[in-house]
DNA sequence: CAATAGGTTTACAATCTCTTCACATGACTT
DNA sequence: AAGTCATGTGAAGAGATTGTAAACCTATTG
């Protein structure tokens, strides 16, 4: 696979839901996130940055619909995918449903292959990668359409690990990845080994872009750090 | 710019269907074409080059799954939306569907106004294509229309796969394509064999117009890279 | 139906990348 | 101060990917 893995968050209040399909979503090789309504789903949405949201129309304290206004308003998740997962097939609730801004709306019950077939066709159509395809710091600039890195004015290129995890720790600078998480957005989430590989690719990364970039959490993981960097977001024009 | 009116082309063996989904359509304020199997389905795509094409999945002659397979391999229809329109909804036909290539799987009955909504969502992620007939770069010119590539000066002919590959690629020069990409772009979505084809044809590519426009990236891809051609790109702010 | 070009597969070598291991280091605990 | 834990570091071995040439199909053309 050349891209990170997949992560979908699913949004249902029925915890048996939320399991089964996450599980099935699991063994088609995706990273699963969820959250039990819609205000959590959009607080996670936020904070993961998923491939494609899984709502369910009918939660409590806030519905499905109402949630993908609300992530279609929001910068960092307008362009997201999103399908609803309901119970309820009336053309009512459909037309709605895509009025909000879904992708698709899916009915239950469906069975795991074919929400999987769904998944993978809307995924498909997907222009690139959800996320950004350049990331520009002061120190370095991360071009993932050409798998380049520009430091000091000057391409560089990295192996594909190296690569995939030096844009993880830039996609949020400053922001601490536990090892849990590398593994699982680099490595997919089905590793079984020992986590000593990061250290070792953190090493050729710091040996390459310089040592003063990465700074290590004992106990928790790595982030990416620039001198005088607060964080901030542009919202796209 | 306004945008062009959008063209659908609905395929039906039955006469009251096309014209139902047909008027449907039009009031939405779609061009519609109609075929009345498979075979006619493949012809009139190839010659409208509609933006979407609704399939039923039962037909005489052809179905639409075979139909589906058919303009996935085909260069000018391969990229196009496709549908199913089915009253069959049993998942194993979604699985087979989705397979062949569909981005979507409407099962009949279905409300015209529903239809539409899925229709639109649909249209909303397609990329805004517009790809160029004639790609010209520094080093080389790409003439889709008379399959011919013109380097230093010099006319040459190419083999369509080696042609196919090379258009691909200089679409967007610096671009990495991966071998999954280059796989469905240039062989159809659904090849089954291994893909070292792709490093041959490469190979002859090298060969022929010289091996420094053409870099590997490991474990990813190949990209068309140009020696004037400096990468550009803006800082925030 | 044979000749030919195009396309695909295979096999092996060369190379690059990834992972693991052993040991060193430094911090924190007891 | 000794011990433990997590990480740093260098190197070696395993693993995967690609380059390359040649054999092998397949379709087209005359």
């Amino acid at each position: 696979m050349a891209t990170l893995t997949k992560t979908i968050l699913v949004v249902d209040d029925d915890a048996d839901i939320r399991e089964l399909i996450g599980f099935n979503l699991h063994q088609a090789g995706f990273n699963v996130e969820t959250a039990e309504n819609g205000v959590r789903g959009i607080e996670k949405a936020i904070k993961t940055l998923p491939d494609l949201i899984l709502l369910d129309v009918m939660m409590p304290e806030m519905d499905g619909i109402e949630a993908c206004k609300k992530l279609r308003e929001h910068p960092l998740t307008k362009d997201c995918l999103i399908a609803f997962l309901s119970a309820r097939g009336e053309d009512y609730s459909q037309v709605v449903g895509f009025d909000s801004g879904a992708d698709d709306y899916i009915t239950k019950p469906v069975a795991p292959r074919v929400l999987i077939k769904r998944i993978e066709a809307l995924m498909r159509r997907l222009p690139s990668a959800s996320s950004k395809d350049i990331i520009a710091l002061d120190s370095l600039t991360i071009d993932r359409e050409r798998f380049l890195v520009i430091s000091n004015g000057e391409e560089l290129s990295l192996p594909k690990k190296e690569f995939e995890l030096l844009f993880l720790l830039c996609s949020s600078p400053g922001k601490v990845f536990t090892r849990d998480i590398i593994l699982t957005k680099v490595w997919g989430h089905d590793v079984i080994v020992g986590d000593r590989k990061i250290d070792v690719h953190i090493r050729k990364l710091r040996s390459k872009l310089g040592d003063e970039h990465f700074t290590t959490v004992k106990g928790v993981g790595y982030k990416f750090s620039e001198e005088g960097n607060p964080v901030q977001w542009h919202a796209p024009g």
